[in-house]
DNA sequence: GGGTCAACCAAGCAAGCGCTAGTGTAAACG
DNA sequence: CGTTTACACTAGCGCTTGCTTGGTTGACCC
């Protein structure tokens, strides 16, 4: 019945659960399953969270959250010439998905497994996000170091940064940098 | 009892189940349900199919056959440049991932969800089918087409265009071929 | 030192789950 | 003709699910 703070108690168990909805998906994790990871019983859960919905939720909001802010961050102290903001986005993007990897796999996963209320507030977040892509993108497509239509490039770059939690090895030789490096590369049209 | 033909009946009743799995999830899908959506019961169900895995292992074994058959026609008779190659690849894709559309959709969500058992057999016809990308990006890579690290960008491209499942609008303006051209130019280097 | 409150627990309900057992039936087969 | 086979049915078992209820605990507050 304490539901919808933020407490940091509530943050913790955010996090446990983002772990398990990560490692079984959300619909095979049961509130016994999430209450034992977070070392109390499953009765207990429901003074945290209305329901089990509310906790996908709201491991989905923190990780979107947390996302945006470090774009937004990033592009403030980046270079301002679209390579390097181009760059500085996608670099962002897989870094965010290494250190947050838990909460971003499951907005990516389990997305549909909200109801409607969620997936409208969430949604915005998404948009603002998304947004903040678009706006790098036209920046390079206005000083042609990529061409295009704007919709479709900002939807194949999308896909092929997202698609990077389905193979990345962060233990491997490749560093975010390194992937970022290599994707602008490959979109840049070095003729112009 | 019956299990593992595959007579006209079960792959009918394995297009019906790729249906409901897309709208619903595996997890969220009853046997009950399925057998609504077929028009029987539920306990004659388990005349088709061992357990409800096996349902699921059906359908992506389906779509995954059907996209391999598709892009090893597909490659027979295109022209043999490497950006023809390049493009008719990219085009069967994204044609397999329309006509196919659940199917394929399954397979992307819900790989998961398979056994040990039945994941050893089908990401065997995964890697045929990854194999092909990869001949075709070797052949672009050694022709100049394009340029990068062979591993990189066949991920890459493989996630730009499976990502197209969550935007894509086949009855918008946009075709498959306008897709897979437009794919194709932003990765292509003009300078070569 | 009585009151408040967040945090937790024990117990269990109602509903739904995958799957099985046993049976019926009509067409196909020898 | 009798037998087999494919496909469907009814009925329900044993278990798990999300969630509720009513109560306990200990830290903090005026």
């Amino acid at each position: 019945m304490n539901v919808m703070n933020d407490s940091p108690r509530r943050k913790e168990l955010t996090r446990q659960a983002a772990q398990l909805f990560v490692q079984e998906g959300f619909d095979r994790t049961t509130v016994r399953m999430l209450a034992q990871e977070m070392g109390i019983k499953s009765g207990s859960l429901f003074h945290h969270f209305r329901d089990k919905q509310e906790i996908l939720a709201a491991v989905i909001e923190e990780g979107t959250q947390n996302a945006l802010a470090i774009a937004r961050e990033t592009l403030q102290q980046c270079d301002s010439t679209p390579e390097a903001r181009l760059h500085a986005m996608a670099r962002a993007h897989l870094e965010t998905l290494l250190t947050d990897r838990n909460a971003h796999v499951v907005a990516l996963y389990e997305w549909r497994r909200l109801d409607t209320e969620a997936r409208d507030h969430l949604s915005h977040l998404r948009d603002a996000y998304e947004a903040l892509w678009e706006q790098v993108i036209d920046e390079a497509l206005a000083a042609g170091l990529i061409h295009g239509d704007r919709f479709l490039v900002s939807r194949f770059v999308m896909g092929a940064l997202n698609w990077t939690v389905r193979w990345y090895d962060p233990s491997g030789p490749r560093s975010p940098e390194d992937l970022a490096r290599e994707l602008v590369a490959m979109i840049s049209s070095p003729a112009a």
